[in-house]
DNA sequence: CGTGAACTTGAGTCTCCTCAAGAACTGTGG
DNA sequence: CCACAGTTCTTGAGGAGACTCAAGTTCACG
């Protein structure tokens, strides 16, 4: 039931990995260890609200998740503002940065988590005497750029419950593929934030939610969702279950 | 005025290509001879509507654009696409296919257009001979996955014509840093190209270019356009002129 | 020169946004 | 432990922006 709680618990099964693209998929438990002889992997705890990082702050290091919950968020020059993702155990964070000096956007924990901070040169380094790690690193930001992608395409063609019915199913996937159950689970997400993924007002998203329960294809209660028709939002949402 | 006979005599100024992220900055001609060593980089020309590959195809290179003007296009199951982007000399394409047998997205040809095909495998074996091309590619990788980001803030927080006139100005910036004029060129899209890229009807585009118009901040004569107050557009789409 | 595609413009509609108010929950301090 | 303040969520009513449909024009190409 709670993401955290759960998270810890599957620590041991690395099997779930190999379905979600951003996932651990990317580093699996043995190339981690190799990370480790080419330099210090340090943990970090974050509590909801804390930054990982601010857009701006240098660069310097890649991060693993581990366990929690985050979103990470570009803001512009005049102060608009979008959320351009929600991060899982098993998602690497700022390979955006790769090739600049600073961080484009900020990383917010919107749970308890925990990750792992890989510094940047040092991984740079191991990369090029581990061709399997390199790789996996491409591999990494290729799978983020169709991912991207295909969040354009929904927004671009799907209208407002269509958005909210793809959302739901791509956190029932990347949670099932955690080893979690995809049929329930607890948003960590306010209404606004999901709002701001999609490109929506949260009064839309709760008007989509409300629609949703309506039509008896899922039932929520403020964070708490259950997913009773996930055939019925797939076919809602334009027939692809899967992103990616 | 011509696009691609401009292109094609801007052929010995590299130096333009610091300043566009995706633009020749990932691959410098110096990197070019080095990949020559390690694998045959074939030259292809495509003419205007011609597809240099489909989804679905089998991936197997990875394509530098040379000269010419592209779109790349997804399509999802139940039919519903979108324009993901518009390429011009110096971006590297199918980098997001990297780690999958096939590609993700179409892409075509709306001009004129010669790329040089490198072979995939062997581009891989080069980038663990040559760290620096391996960063060059990591880097691109990177740079394309901001530049998606900046797309998304924009579809989700601009209106029509904001995003209208922030697509002007990111051509504009574009085919300055290849040399061309960034007040006078023509466009090689179609309204309804533009719109699906923006999230938005060809006739909400045409509609956005006649107010520009009217405003005087542009001249617009079917595909012609000439930028008359870039300070005004700018402003106007949020105050960054800068994509990226 | 004719045909089809692309473009423009208008009128009407609909979806989503804005504004507003109230309810439910969270957590903080007394 | 409870009261209160602030946030989050929900729902309604009205309005605005973009879409749909339609018709006419211009242009490119065979």
């Amino acid at each position: 039931m709670n993401a955290v709680a759960a998270t810890v618990e599957s620590e041991s099964r690395p099997s779930a990995f190999a379905t979600y693209p951003a996932a651990l998929e990317t580093l699996p438990a043995l190339e981690i260890e190799v990370l480790r002889q080419h330099t210090t992997v340090t943990r970090r705890k974050l509590t909801p609200g804390q930054y990982l990082y601010h857009a701006g702050q240098a660069f310097q290091a890649l991060y693993l998740v581990h366990a929690g919950f985050l979103k990470s968020r570009v803001v512009s020059a005049d102060g608009r503002e979008q959320i351009t993702g929600f991060h899982l155990r098993g998602e690497l964070l700022a390979v955006d940065a790769i090739g600049t000096a600073t961080h484009g956007c900020d990383v917010i924990a919107l749970d308890y988590t925990e990750v792992w901070e890989l510094p940047y040169p040092p991984v740079l380094h191991a990369c090029m005497r581990i061709p399997e790690l390199q790789a996996r690193l491409t591999a990494a930001l290729a799978g983020e750029i169709r991912r991207d992608r295909n969040w354009m395409l929904a927004l671009g063609t799907l209208d407002a419950e269509q958005r909210v019915a793809l959302f739901l199913l791509d956190l029932a996937q990347r949670y099932q593929a955690l080893g979690f159950s995809p049929s329930h689970f607890v948003l960590r997400t306010t209404r606004a934030e999901m709002g701001s993924f999609l490109a929506l007002k949260h009064e839309t998203v709760t008007r989509a939610l409300s629609h949703l329960h309506a039509q008896g294809y899922i039932e929520v209660e403020r964070r708490e969702v259950r997913i009773k028709d996930a055939a019925a939002l797939a076919r809602l949402a334009g027939g692809s279950t899967r992103i990616q």
